[in-house]
DNA sequence: CGCAGCGCTGTTTTT
DNA sequence: CAGCGCTGCG
């Protein structure tokens, strides 16, 4: 190795003996074990600059993958900042930006037009929508989302339609509009995201001079985020280093954060990745420098209930720190009023808003808390939301772009024929999608199949697209959007419209984005590198063009795969001082001085959806963790008697997680719960006295009768319960009654006993006693 | 063709 | 409650 031993010095200095380890392993195949808050990024970086610096590997010899656009972009900002290093020959990534880069290399090899575009979800969603009309199925039975997702799943276990088992006439139909799907795709010119994953691999597998090409120029490769990978992903991964060879994986992950499993993740792929690498060196990165100790002693108690589990504990030096504190509602109101009173003395204290977090499990819950913080008056921004690129006015705008690209884009041709409205109405639209179908052609190309005024107006509208990309050839993208503009009639429509005016700001965004696509520093690079694919590579002469050399794809182009594969931040005012709001699952790899964990309760975290099996039980307990792993200083974790759900008020427990966390760590703000129900005799004085609920209580056999308002009493009904109330039953213990349904002998209660789950009940037989 | 009103349905999400 | 998609009317 010939470097300057004072540069490597300086490059590992600081590290920890676990992250000196890993950073300086060997070229062989190694699983980094890295807990929330142990430097894994730290890690992933250095080992790359050490990597270049010792020499071992040239920038062009080195993949890093990760996940999401915001990884990628921090590790390439890291790695620069420690190395004076071209990052221009490195492949870093995500899984499909890396995927497009490969396939606009190679794009004939794998069967694609050269320009090919890129179907964000809800494109995908809506042409998968226009093939279950072409083939007449019942949408009732073929929910254009299930089928999608239907799609999407069998490309991420790398089957195509005819791989899929097929079990029934239903299944067998999913299959066939599977088939249909690709064939439109196909003619369209277009790929959705998992088509990248799936091309990709499927251009390795049969490309022997392709893929020993790429496997003797990438001698290290990094992943991030191992325990998100699904099963294509990691075939993925295998076609480029397999195991047994000379290449080097570095697997950078956390099982305790796996929390995507709902979206085909398979955490079995770290288990699956140290067997079949044989691997020899795990390195767990335990020493956490994020949170205090009673943080994290939270944090391990509770994940330690999981089964599943390579087993990790994190420790801290930074000492115990404050008690996690615990704070019970009366109502989701009244938790968001607390909230916002802690946060208020929080930032008189000092610390900033920005640094005070508010999570919660499902989007529906940030309402309350939402318009609590904005009587405040408090800054708040809440993640999550629509994006940039997914913007109404802004998938208009780039359908049109789209258009002025690919004629065949049928998605944007039916998004934008009539918008701004140019009398183009469904019988017209639904007389050319029978010409197109018949003819085995696109829209575009079956206008004049249509005859009659709509056949009229269609050809002014293709006109009106041919004009714009005759007219704006070998303009800057800044003038092509500007003429799209002008000549769509978009800006002139949102001009006379009410609420217009936001959009028009967006539309000027959007040339503002493309202005800085084009002028970044990273252009030419990513999108733009369009190397020249000279025909099939010659196998005998070893011969491959390469990914890394070529021509450069029309800017128009590469902006729209950049719009598709970075859908943008979403519009909430970033920058300014403001409490950050989200769900649990956008805060992980985000830390905050303060968190909240609001609705801590039985049925919403853990999610009663997630209730049925033992692995979704073990998902939200791991997504527990990841939210109090995000704490440095102060943890706050609060839950409400009840809660306005769907319009109904409903009546939760507190987490059975709070059962898992160490007494000795936690201080509870609110009067802790005795014995059964005590918590509870509120909740139910509550609703009675807001007039939910109501039929009157009577204390059924031996257990003594709540002390009862007269009002009340007159309104007893036979059973003696209320909805509200708390009861006792013999086998699954306290819970708190969600339903009555039926009278006499037919009456049923609903009643959620926590972590025995939600019940029904036939109060003719079981044996339910109020509890005062 | 466009709009108003009705009814249904509610986890988590990146690319 | 609230957002969406569909229906039916003008």
């Amino acid at each position: 190795m010939s470097i300057a031993p004072a540069t490597e010095t300086r490059l590992l200095q600081g590290l920890n003996p676990e992250q000196l380890a890993a950073v300086t392993l060997g070229p062989e195949p190694a699983l980094i074990l890295a807990g929330a808050g142990s430097g894994k990024t730290r890690v992933l970086t250095t080992r790359i600059a050490w990597l270049l610096q010792t020499g071992q590997v040239s920038p062009g010899g080195v993949m890093a993958v990760t996940f999401t656009n915001k990884a990628a972009r921090e590790m390439l900002t890291r790695l620069s900042a420690m190395l004076p290093v071209a990052v221009r020959g490195m492949w870093i990534g995500t899984f499909h930006g890396l995927c497009n880069r490969f396939l606009r290399a190679h794009w004939k090899l794998a069967g694609l037009p050269q320009g090919f575009q890129i179907l964000d979800s809800s494109d995908q969603l809506s042409a998968v929508k226009r093939v279950i009309k072409a083939m007449g199925l019942d949408e009732e039975r073929f929910v254009p989302k299930q089928v999608t997702w239907f799609i999407a799943g069998s490309k991420e276990e790398g089957l195509r339609p005819r791989d899929v088992e097929v079990r029934d006439e239903h299944g067998r139909t999913l299959v066939r509009v599977y088939e249909a799907y690709e064939a439109q795709c196909e003619r369209e010119g277009v790929v959705d995201f998992a088509e990248l994953m799936l091309r990709s691999y499927e251009l390795m597998r049969d490309n022997d001079a392709l893929r020993e090409h790429y496997q003797r120029r990438f001698r290290h490769l990094l992943v991030d985020e191992f325990q998100d990978t699904n099963r294509l992903q990691y075939a993925w991964l295998k076609m480029f280093a397999p195991p047994g060879r000379e290449q080097a994986v570095f697997a950078v992950g956390d099982d305790d954060q796996s929390i995507y499993a709902f979206r085909g993740a398979r955490v079995g792929n770290m288990a699956d990745f140290e067997r079949e690498y044989r691997v020899e060196r795990v390195v767990k990165l335990e020493q956490n420098y994020r949170s205090f100790g009673n943080i994290l002693d939270s944090a391990n108690a509770l994940i330690a209930h999981n089964r599943q589990r390579l087993g990790k504990n994190l420790r801290t030096d930074a000492g115990a720190g404050e008690p996690v504190r615990v704070h019970e509602a009366t109502s989701d109101y009244a938790e968001a009023q607390w909230l916002l009173d802690e946060a208020q003395q929080l930032h008189r204290a000092g610390t900033a808003l920005a640094e005070i977090a508010v999570l919660y499990r499902s989007n529906a819950q940030s309402r309350v808390i939402e318009s609590a913080l904005f009587n405040a008056g408090i800054p708040y921004r809440v993640y999550g939301g629509l994006r940039f690129f997914e913007r109404a006015e802004v998938k208009h705008a780039l359908a049109y772009l789209r258009l002025i690209e690919n004629a065949n884009d049928d998605t944007s041709f039916l998004r934008v024929v009539n918008f701004p409205t140019r009398g183009i109405g469904a019988r017209t639209i639904e007389q050319l999608q029978d010409a197109a179908r018949a003819s085995g052609r696109s829209l575009a190309q079956s206008v004049g199949a249509v005859a009659g005024r709509g056949g009229v107006a269609l050809a002014g509208f293709v006109a009106l697209i041919d004009g714009l990309r005759e007219r704006t050839q070998g303009q800057t993208l800044r003038e092509i959007i500007r003429q799209m503009l002008e000549d769509s009639g978009l800006i002139t429509f949102y001009r006379t419209d009410r609420e217009g005016q936001d959009r028009i700001e967006n539309l000027e965004e959007l040339v503002n984005a493309a202005e800085a696509f084009v002028t970044q520093e990273g252009f030419g690079k990513d999108a733009v590198a369009l190397p020249v694919d000279e025909q099939a590579p010659d196998a005998a002469a070893g011969v491959v063009p390469d990914a890394d050399t070529g021509e450069i794809m029309s800017p128009l182009a590469a902006f729209l795969t950049h719009a598709s594969l970075e859908a943008g931040d979403n519009q909430a005012q970033a920058g300014s001082d403001a409490v950050q709001l989200m769900t649990v699952h956008s805060a992980k790899g985000l830390e905050f001085d303060a968190v909240f964990i609001t609705g801590v309760e039985e049925g919403l975290f853990p999610h009663e959806n997630a209730l049925s099996d033992a692995d979704g039980l073990e998902e939200e307990r791991r997504l527990m963790y990841v939210a109090i792993t995000r704490a440095r200083q102060r943890l706050y974790l609060s839950f409400s008697q009840t809660r306005l759900l769907h319009g109904q008020t409903r009546y939760n427990v507190k987490s059975r997680f709070f059962d898992e966390l160490p007494e000795g760590a936690l201080k509870w703000l609110t009067p802790r719960q005795q014995g059964f129900g005590s918590g509870y005799a509120r909740s139910y004085q509550e609703a009675w006295a807001r007039g939910s609920g109501l039929s009157g209580i009577v204390g059924a056999g031996r257990v003594e009768p709540a002390p009862v308002p007269a009002a009340m009493a007159s309104s007893r009904s036979s059973h003696g319960l209320k909805v509200g109330q708390s009861v006792f039953h013999t086998k699954f213990g306290e819970g708190v009654l969600l339903t009555l349904e039926g009278e006499g002998d037919d009456a049923r209660a609903q009643v959620n006993f926590g972590r025995h789950g939600l019940k029904w009940l036939a109060l003719s037989v079981a044996k339910l006693t109020p509890i005062e």
